[in-house]
DNA sequence: CGGAATCCTGCCTGATACTG
DNA sequence: CAGTATCAGGCAGGATTCCG
């Protein structure tokens, strides 16, 4: 049986990793999760389940396949569920599971961030280009 | 003359701006940020300056090209300075700017979850793989 | 040492069409 | 409504070579 606590298993298996290794996986987690359309679903579902057609509208620009494609990996890496209601026409509902929430509180961290301080981004940017 | 704080002027800001938005510039930002060269870069200056060589070197697995492209648009972007010293060999040093640092700490943030919760998403695929 | 420039491959992505 | 399937192209990104 296990003798500690979820926050210290954590914290153990933390030191197992390191994302700068390229062999390992959480390397690979780490580019699976630096995917915008993964940023935008995760903070998209912030507020509660949320339909198939809901987070097509919400995310504009996404194409049917990449929105597809991004819930399918989600819901397999535990982030977030798949509930299929049968009715005619069908509905399908997606809901962040906990695992999934505690990603979303550092997603919704990165999206207010760019929103914030896009002013600064852009002064920047031009400044940049301003030099010879 | 400004009458607002520096947090207020960004909450100003971070209203009229919205990712979800295709247009919005901040989803571009967002599409930008959402990179793990970037990720990386950012997490592995968080303790100060680094050579061209060293982050080479500690990020494993990134080629010479993008390691300089990334270097080239976070410097545009005003997140880190690039400076040269005139010496031979010639050195160059990256640095975060105060904009980069309040970056890096979201990103840290990433990459602790994704090494803190390796396991539980390990758990999540094997489940989801065992399904017929 | 720290790049710039070039070439080239692959897979990511969007568009379209079809289904239960 | 919520997908799957298929196809085509474009550019991200790796490998290589050369330079100050």
């Amino acid at each position: 049986m296990p003798t500690m606590t979820a926050a210290q298993r954590r914290e153990a298996e933390r030191a197992e990793y390191d994302a700068f290794l390229a062999q390992c996986p959480t390397r690979q987690l780490l580019d699976r999760l630096s995917d915008k359309w993964v940023t935008l679903v995760l903070v998209a579902l912030e507020e509660g389940p949320r339909r198939y057609s809901e987070l097509a509208r919400r995310i504009a620009g996404v194409s049917q396949k990449m929105l597809t494609q991004t819930l399918r990996t989600l819901e397999r890496d535990g982030l977030l569920t798949r509930t299929v209601t049968a009715s005619v026409p069908v509905t399908v509902t997606y809901e962040l599971t906990p695992l999934g929430h505690s990603l979303q509180r550092v997603m919704a961290g990165l999206k207010v961030w760019a929103e914030s301080h896009m002013g600064a981004v852009l002064e920047a940017r031009a400044s940049y280009d301003a030099q010879p």
